[in-house]
DNA sequence: CGAATCCTTGAGTTCCCTCAAGAGAAGTGG
DNA sequence: CCACTTCTCTTGAGGGAACTCAAGGATTCG
């Protein structure tokens, strides 16, 4: 209990808040487990509450008729997800399974929005925490729209060098290709094909999930441009 | 002022407040007008507030260095635009431009937010308003990774049924042909090429802006699976 | 060590974009 | 009201990026 309390408030959500505002927010909480690969949750379902992740990853995505997969979103502890249908319409608008086995909280919709009315500070964190997801939507779609998948590799390959710590010039896949193809709009193949050009190219090179960056400037160029000049 | 007022109320975010209450957000806006392709923000400019419409259309839109442009959103009367640049980060993600000539009321982001605190049921209509878009975002998505353009002008068109007045088998657009392109991720002569497919194909008949709707039922497979069964 | 999953490579096809040019519609000014 | 520009839309030819299908190689895991 108080190691949840804790990890709540290293979150962005629910940091800053004092111990008994904590507490009141834990106790409407449920914990839940799910497995590796299990549904969390489908497209359609109603809402009763949204998640916050102690522990595990998560992916939510987007299934078309023929099978083919779109990832929206990867979180992790201290992301949370399904928010959409607490403030909005009660459905959910994607799937989201668990990607490894994963602890989180659930926050039911009724008791939640309650409990909000009486915490307007935080409810100026979940209005930041929905326009990031919005701004993240905003750059996805840029990059489905008007990126080939060569610049949505670098600009993917990028964005990690900047989040993961080290001298940025090896970065770890947290995800496996296929999912990465997933995420970038695309399938295994087409990207298995990309990250051999790349490497012939000498921007990048691949050792399984480790990926060396080579070539700063040319990937940046390619993230940019579509091309290297 | 009388007459914004009323029309501040008339919106899904203002409505069911109290007469007090909208004259204390009326306050600490400011009117603004735009003309017809006037640009109202770009991409990255800090985001001083955000913008409600009281009359005319905008774009929301990503530029591509190429000059490819993707629409994200396009707004009419009682829609608001800048959100995220007041909760997060403080740039705005995307650029904003009038379509027509348009008046909006301007709220800005300091007053605007100290207010919020004092109002959470309108923080609650703010939730569920970024969630709508949220939830627009995942489907704009969803369309352009995992549907072929004639189903993405399908949806549209089927969309458009559902918004307008009428029996539903006449839709006008309310932008250019080559706008939708825009919207629907793709370029103007590729839409042409579709128009006259799906006309050949007995599915709709175009006539100018107006677009009858020959066959719903073909449509929505069409919008559903890609394909006529 | 074997099974299952994940990844890579090849061949062929399709959808859509680029480039180019002409037709139509709409707005302007004489 | 008609000639003019200007913008918007349509149609054609060609090419390229990425998908499908297919099969073999590499990892991982029990």
């Amino acid at each position: 209990m108080e190691r949840i309390l804790a990890a709540l408030n290293r979150m962005p959500l629910f940091g800053g808040l004092s111990r008994e505002e904590l507490l009141r927010f834990r106790e409407i909480a449920q914990e839940k487990s799910f497995g590796r690969a299990e549904w969390i949750f489908s497209e359609g379902d109603e809402g009763e509450g949204f998640y916050v992740i102690l522990e595990g990853r998560v992916k939510i995505f987007k299934l078309s008729p023929s099978g083919k997969e779109q990832i929206l979103h990867l979180f992790g502890p201290g992301d949370s997800f399904g928010e959409v249908a607490v403030f909005e319409g009660g459905s959910f608008p994607a799937n989201a399974q668990a990607l490894q086995d994963t602890r989180a909280l659930f926050f039911p919709r009724a008791a939640f929005r309650a409990l909000l009315r009486n915490h307007p500070d935080f409810a100026l964190k979940l209005l930041a925490d929905l326009s990031r997801k919005l701004r993240e939507f905003t750059m996805q779609i840029e990059s489905l729209a008007l990126k080939e998948i060569p610049a949505r590799l670098a600009s993917y390959l990028l964005y990690l060098a900047r989040e993961q710590p080290g001298d940025g010039n090896v970065v770890t896949l947290a995800i496996s290709k296929g999912e990465l193809a997933r995420l970038l709009g695309t399938i295994p193949e087409t990207l298995s094909r990309i990250f051999a050009r790349l490497s012939g190219q000498g921007l990048i090179r691949v050792t399984g999930r480790r990926i060396a960056l080579l070539d700063r400037a040319g990937l940046e160029a390619l993230a940019r441009e579509g091309r290297i000049p």
